[in-house]
DNA sequence: TATTTTTTTAACCAAATGGTTAAAAAAATA
DNA sequence: TATTTTTTTAACCATTTGGTTAAAAAAATA
């Protein structure tokens, strides 16, 4: 008897994330939670004492999810395109088996900023970024690409690689109409490193 | 007797933009909402029936501050690259007067997709994007661009755009440390452009 | 089969919250 | 000043919702 409870457990994982990317930590409610896991609330409460440990354990699991591996690359000692490549790809594919990550930050970042900073700090985040920031002011200078502020072509890496998960219920269908957009994204990953490339190189 | 009536009217509005963009429909409280805008809550419903329908209002009047003038750059006749521009800089000078819009669209997207569609094809957004988006194929075509997909070209001006004010709260955090982040993305408009035009063009 | 764990049922509670109401007070207007 | 509109006060209601509880039932295990 244990098969059964982490069985039980992981529905419960599965439906939270769905229902608080949709609906964020306020919108969701623990009964809907509770239905789509194919339980009844009594027990959902047996497993998570409440609403916000519950949204604590999925948003916590989700981050680091994205952060570790994220801290990991920027870090890493590969030539600047290779590691932008890397990094788009990284984004790609956590996104695509997570898409709701964005939707949590996004809601969470407004009501506790602080806590995400604290992890990505915790998970090498910053660390990762300083080198990486460093290392973009050298192909600068070296002129290996135009010059650029570091954290601008961070942040236009991000920009390209997480909004269309954001935006992927609107831009589906005003851009993409009856389109599948998930093979879109699955294979947007290369496209979006070249352009950024493109963008940068001499 | 109206001018005060039509200021603490404003005052609400004011204040229900700043409370459902940092909480949501579901999270805002009307409680919240009074005291943000310095009068009770017996006021606030004296003025607004109830919170869907601030809500609307509000929403409404925003997304279509966006809209109207999108789809006027995406209809008119300017050349590719000037296009591109326009639109760029139309999405940072609303974006920077109305800070709140993608958080709003976002949240709404997930409750209700069709009602946006529907008014970005009132407002003639459809239009205008099959328009540029033959524009683009056809720069493609006579060797101006690099060969893209339209949409893709479009995802990404819009990507680059529209997520750092999205991801402000962390990225000013993460990325500009203390430095004020308002005055980057005033100025980010033209460089975003540049991007964009560099990465596609021969 | 006996035991333990998981799950359901169902009733219940407290707090938060959207919303209402009526009367008084304050402010603006004519 | 008389009248109308705006605003406050304050009590109140209904509903939703997070959370609890206790007992029974079902399922797994030994």
């Amino acid at each position: 008897m244990e098969k059964k409870s982490v069985e039980t457990q992981e529905n419960i994982l599965i439906a939270a994330r769905t229902i608080f990317a949709q609906k964020g930590l306020a919108g969701a409610r623990m009964q809907e939670i509770a239905d789509r896991a194919g339980i009844n609330k009594a027990l959902l409460h047996y497993y998570y004492r409440n609403k916000e440990k519950l949204f604590e354990q999925v948003f916590d699991e989700a981050l680091k999810k994205m952060l570790r591996p994220l801290a990991a690359f920027l870090a890493d000692d590969s030539e600047l395109f290779q590691k932008i490549r890397n990094i788009c790809k990284h984004y790609h594919e956590v996104l695509i088996e997570y898409p709701f990550i964005p939707n949590f930050v996004i809601n969470e970042v407004n009501t506790d900023p602080a806590r995400i900073l604290k992890l990505m700090d915790i998970e090498g985040v910053l660390e990762g970024k300083k080198k990486t920031a460093f290392q973009i002011n050298e192909a600068v200078k070296s002129g290996i690409i135009r010059p650029i502020d570091p954290r601008e072509l961070i942040l236009n890496i991000i920009s390209l690689s997480v909004f269309p998960f954001v935006s992927r219920p609107l831009s589906e269908k005003f851009l993409y109409e009856n389109e599948d957009m998930g093979e879109v994204l699955k294979s947007r990953s290369d496209r979006v490193a070249d352009f950024v490339i493109q963008s940068i190189k001499i």
